[in-house]
DNA sequence: TTATTTAATCGTAATATTGCGATAGAATAA
DNA sequence: TTATTCTATCGCAATATTACGATTAAATAA
């Protein structure tokens, strides 16, 4: 198959779920350092700094841009990425919720 | 193609994407919220309480343990999964880290 | 012993992902 | 205008993922 069952869980399963694999790859993980370390956040020095073709990260960005953690600021011939501030903030909500969601204390085996 | 050039990007950038990645299907976030919420881990329960064949879960909880999320105890006839403390602290370290390196003053577009 | 229960693994099919070169389109420069 | 620059998209190939039924293997029960 290939195709995942997303009816079957809840929308914050699925959410939660969407939100990490969209950072489950080491490119997107290296594009999102990249662009929260920079000034710059111009696609062209993206592609300078990270060693995949020009194709394959637009098809990145497009797919972090998809789950809405970047936007795409066109600026003429150029487009600026950067981190969404509340994507941002939703993620590390995500994050902060399920992490504190288990305890050692709570071990069963 | 389809296949992640890993060599290209540092251990931690690696690590960080293997970690999301296994997170990145909502059976798995399932799967750990049940493990986290209720007192059995038990491998039939997870079945009983997740809508997708025995097969498939067998599948989904071998990705888990692979990345060290959860371990599993065989008990007689039974395994229990639970989640593994160094590798949940170690993903919540990674996630902390991550979330805390972007703030909204470093915006640039 | 033989049956049953439990979970892992195998085999297979369908779909998704990753990656690249080539191309297209839009904005700017010459 | 024409050329150039920049990025998105198309088309393709290779590999990965998801899902399921069937089978296997191991432990326990009858």
């Amino acid at each position: 198959m290939g195709i995942t069952k997303s009816t079957q869980f809840t929308k914050n399963q699925n959410r939660k779920a969407e939100l990490y694999k969209a950072l489950g790859h080491p490119a997107r993980i290296a594009i999102i350092e990249f662009v929260i370390n920079q000034d710059s956040c111009v696609c062209g020095d993206i592609v300078d700094e990270i060693p995949l073709s020009q194709s394959t990260i637009s098809q990145h960005l497009k797919e972090l841009k998809k789950v809405g953690i970047i936007k795409g600021d066109i600026e003429g011939v150029k487009t600026c990425y950067c981190i969404d501030d509340k994507v941002w903030s939703e993620l590390d909500d995500v994050s902060r919720l399920f992490m504190s969601s288990y305890s050692e204390k709570d071990k069963c085996c």
